[in-house]
DNA sequence: CTGAAAGCGCTAACAT
DNA sequence: ATGTTAGCGCTTTCAG
C-alpha cells in the first residue's frame, strides 16, 4: 500500500512548551505583536525553527472568525484582457467563498501610478490581507506599494512586475520569453523588410520586457530584418488603430507586426481594410474575441496568451502562503505562455470557465 | 471600494436551534450516522435546507484531527503518461500537506479490472475519503467501484470514465472531442488513402470515445479517406511498434496515423526508420519525451495533451466537495485539450512544475 | 434515541 | 511582559 509515516505537525502548544512560555506569548511573536521581550521572542523563534512549526491557516481564520481577503486592483479602460482578468477573479471568488477566502475587485484608472497608489493607500490591514496589483513601473506605484506593505498589507504584482519595489512576489508569464517567441515566429514568417512594433506603453514592465526579448532574438537570428517602432497605443482600440495607420504610412511594405499590448480590436479592424498584398504577418497578445476573430479570418497569425485564470489562481496561492507566514520566501508557480495558431484554437475554446 | 454584504454563513448551532435539537443530533444526520428518529432527521434536513447550511470542511477536519485523504490508483506499466500523472500527484501532495490534505498513490497493474477492484477493496473509510481511479470499463471495475462506494469511500474516475458505475464524477478531457480534433487535422493533412489507428485497448472508455469521435468526423467530412484498424498496442512501446510494422506491411502507402493511446516511444522509433516518402502524417496523445522528440524531428505532426496536472487538481477539488457534502452533485471543472504542433511546443515546455 | 461537554489549533480579551 | 481563559465551527465520547 502507500501509507506513509505521519510526522505529527507541531502546534502552538508544542512551541509554547518548548520555549517555556504561554500560548499568548507564542501568538504575539507569531503575529509580530508588541509586548514581548526580545530575548523571549528569540526563544520562541528558536522553538519554531527547531520544531518546524507552521501555523494552520484554517484554524487561524476560524479563531478570528475572519475570511482571508485578497483585493485585486485592476486597471480598467476598454481593455478586453483586463475584463477577462476581472472575470476570472469573480468566478474563482464564488468558489472560494465557502472556504473562508474573499476576493474583492477594485477598478483603477490605467497607466496611472498615482491613482493606483491612492487605491492602495485606502486598503487597511483590518479588511485586506493581500493586495494584488497590475501596476505601471513608476515612482508613485513604488511608493504606494512601499507604504501599503509597511501598513501590514502584503502586495503582489500581477501580469507586470514592479522590480525593486516592496512587492512580495510577481505572478505572471516570462515576458522576455514571450517577446523572444514572437520574434522567433515572425523572423521565420518574414524573410526581409521591417517588422512593426506597437506597445501599450513602455512604462509597463511587461511591455518593456517583451520588446527587449523581441529585439534580442531578432538581432541574433534575423539580422536582416529591421524593427519599426515601437509606437505606443496605450492599450486602447482607437489609438492602436491610429498607430497602425501611421506605421503603414511610413512603411507601406511592412512585412510583420508584433502587437505587444492590447487594443487588438482596433488593430484587427485596421488590418481588415488592407489589400491582401500589403497584409503583414501578425502576432498579438491575449485570446479575446478580437484576436480569435483575427486568427479565424487569417488577419492574425499567432496569439500569445497568458492564461489569466491561472494567474489569478497563482496569486491566491501566494496570498495564502503569505497569510500563513508573512516572512515566507515565495516561489509562485510559473505561468505557461499559451501559443495559439488558427489550427489549435479549438483546444483553447473548449476550455471551461472562460466566458464573454 | 468593493465591500460587499457578508451573509453570515449558517453554522451547526443555527441548524440545531432551528430544528429544536442538539448539536450532536445535527452532526448525526449530517454524517448519516444511525440513532436518529426519521422524523427528527427530517426536521434537521429541513433546517439545513432553509438555512442553506454547508459544513465548514476545515473546521470538520480540525475537530477530527484528521487529514482529507485522497488515494490515486494509477495503472503502472511502462507508460510515460501515467508516470506524469503520478508525478503530478506527488508534487501537489507536497504543497497540500500543510492544508490537511493527504494524497496517496497506489500502483495497480494496467488493463486489469480485477486487480483494480482488489486495490479498491483494500481502501477503508477510516483512512481514505476518496479514491481516484484510472480504470478499464469492465465488470470487475464496476463491481469494485460499487462496493467501495457502499463502504463509504467516494470514487472518482480520472482520464477514462466508467459510465453507469457508482463513481461520483469523471475528471478528464472530452475524449470524443479529442478524436474529432485528430480527424479534423489528419483529414486536412491527408488528401487520400488510408489513416491507420492504433489504440491501447478498446476496453478503455477513453480510447473507445476517441475512436468514435475520429470515425464520426472522418465519415462526415473526409469520406474518401479510409480507416485501417484499430489495432491494439496495449499502451506498450514494443507492442505498439509491432502494430505499426503490421500496419505498414498491409498498407505500404499509409497516409496518416492516429495513435489513440500510449506506446509513443515505440511508435516514433518505428517511424524513424521509414524512408521519407513513406512517412505518414502522425497525431499522437500526451506530451512526453518521446512525443516532444517526434515533434521536433518532424516524425510527429501534432500532439494532443490532457494536462495531467490540471486533472489532478480538478480531482482533488471534487474530493473536497464530496467531503463537504457526500450528496452534492458535482460538476468537475472541464479539462482543456492541449493541441501542440512543433511551432507552439515552446509554450508547453516553459510550463512550470513538470519534471523528469 | 438524544443531549452536554470537552477538545482540535489558533486567537483575543482579560487578568496578573 | 506574560499568562489564563473562552471561544471559532465541528466532532465525539459519555451520560441520560
Amino acid at each position: 500500500m502507500a501509507d506513509d509515516d505521519l510526522p505529527k505537525r507541531a502546534t502552538v502548544h508544542d512551541v509554547a512548551r518548548a520555549a517555556g512560555v504561554s500560548l499568548a506569548t507564542v501568538d504575539r511573536v507569531l503575529n509580530g505583536r508588541p509586548g514581548v521581550r526580545p530575548e523571549t521572542a528569540e526563544r520562541v523563534a528558536a522553538a519554531i525553527g527547531t520544531l518546524d512549526f507552521r501555523r494552520d491557516l484554517s484554524a487561524s481564520l476560524l479563531a478570528r472568525s475572519r475570511d482571508l481577503t485578497v483585493t485585486f486592483l485592476i486597471p480598467r479602460g476598454h481593455n478586453a484582457f483586463m475584463e477577462r482578468l476581472a472575470d476570472a477573479v469573480r468566478r474563482q471568488g464564488r468558489g472560494l467563498a465557502r472556504a473562508r477566502v474573499r476576493l474583492d475587485v477594485v477598478d483603477v484608472p490605467p497607466f496611472d501610478g498615482r491613482a493606483l497608489a491612492d487605491a492602495l493607500d485606502a486598503l487597511q490591514p483590518r479588511d485586506c490581507d493581500c493586495a494584488v496589483v497590475v501596476a505601471p513601473d513608476d515612482r508613485w506605484a513604488h511608493a504606494g506599494i512601499e507604504r501599503t506593505s509597511r501598513r501590514g498589507v502584503a502586495v503582489v504584482t500581477l501580469v507586470s512586475d514592479v522590480p525593486g519595489s516592496a512587492r512580495r512576489a510577481f505572478v505572471g508569464i516570462d515576458n522576455v520569453a514571450a517577446g523572444r517567441t514572437a520574434a522567433s515566429l515572425l523572423g521565420r514568417f518574414c524573410h526581409e523588410g521591417a517588422i512593426g512594433l506597437i506597445a501599450g506603453s513602455q512604462a509597463l514592465q511587461d511591455h518593456a520586457e517583451r520588446i527587449a526579448g523581441f529585439r534580442e532574438v531578432l538581432a541574433a537570428e534575423f539580422p536582416t530584418i529591421a524593427i519599426a517602432g515601437p509606437l505606443e497605443g496605450r492599450d486602447d482600440d482607437r489609438l492602436t488603430g491610429d498607430r497602425l495607420a501611421e506605421l503603414l504610412d511610413r512603411y507601406p511594405r511592412l512585412a510583420g507586426l508584433y502587437s505587444v499590448g492590447a487594443g487588438t480590436a482596433g488593430l484587427v479592424a485596421g488590418l481588415a481594410v488592407l489589400p491582401d498584398a500589403r497584409r503583414p504577418r501578425v502576432v498579438v497578445h491575449e485570446l479575446t474575441d478580437a484576436s480569435r476573430g483575427g486568427l479565424r479570418t487569417g488577419l492574425v497569425d499567432v496569439v500569445l496568451d497568458q492564461h489569466p485564470d491561472r494567474e489569478v489562481a497563482a496569486a491566491i496561492g501566494v496570498a495564502r502562503a503569505l497569510a500563513g507566514d508573512p516572512n515566507a520566501r515565495i516561489r509562485p508557480e510559473p505561468i505557461e505562455l499559451g501559443v495559439y495558431l488558427r489550427d489549435n484554437l479549438a483546444g483553447a475554446e473548449s476550455a471551461g470557465g472562460e466566458r464573454e
